[in-house]
DNA sequence: GGGTATAGGGCTAATTTTAGCCCTATGCTA
DNA sequence: TAGCATAGGGCTAAAATTAGCCCTATACCC
């Protein structure tokens, strides 16, 4: 798979929650299955920008972590769906705070000295 | 300095919040801050696995972003401090929020089924 | 003079994360 | 038969982040 190096170290909860949520497109899949939309085929969908592969590497870790849980129905074509674990669910009201104050900052510009995005 | 390929899109306030806190060391950095560790110095002793390298980086971007505000004292040897600003400040309750959700889980082994951490 | 400490920039390398292609297999429709 | 959709693994390359060394300058102490 992939050695890792450098250990991590989750001492304290912030390291630990940003181990969980804090890939590129975790907090986007989070949010999507929490509304409803389950399937990979849909959560690709709805992140064209991102790599199939790297959703469904995202999707492994959070199943991994606990927070979603994978359906897999015996069907064919095969159908597979995800849902917020109770665990996942505890997940949304952080990422809302998180997202609110992104939001209000996103609001803000004069607070917002120099952004360098770069390209 | 280094030139970005893929643009970064901070269409959401997610993404715009971990623009600001998602780097390796800089939740550690508001923390050590807010709680009175101003003095570059203290702050890499109080990091000492970070190199001190980034840990300047990370404080620079904190500042680009409007999070922290740097203060010169033109004497010699050279003296700097820190300070969160009001938008560093509101930045606070997030991370406790975050710290809190993590703490708990790290709490909670039962309802974390596998975990790779590597080395 | 040689050591400490202060605060940082320049530059490159190591490490980690994302991305992009290939492949599997089945059943449907055109 | 060809093409589509379904859900993924394998493997490698690209991109991004982090780390590790070098360097500057001044004032103190021994």
């Amino acid at each position: 798979m992939f050695e890792r190096k450098i250990p991590k170290d989750l001492d304290c909860g912030m390291a630990m929650i940003m181990e969980i949520i804090g890939g590129k497109w975790k907090p986007c899949l989070i949010r999507n299955i929490s509304q409803g939309h389950r399937r990979p085929s849909e959560l690709q969908r709805l992140n064209a920008k991102a790599s199939r592969r790297v959703l469904y590497q995202q999707l492994q870790e959070l199943e991994e972590h606990g927070i979603i849980e994978r359906i897999v129905y015996p069907v064919l074509p095969p159908k597979v769906e995800y849902f917020l674990t109770e665990l996942g669910n505890s997940l949304l009201p952080v990422i809302n705070v998180m997202d609110d104050w992104g939001t209000q900052y996103l609001k803000n510009p004069h607070k917002r000295p120099l952004l360098k995005l770069g390209a």
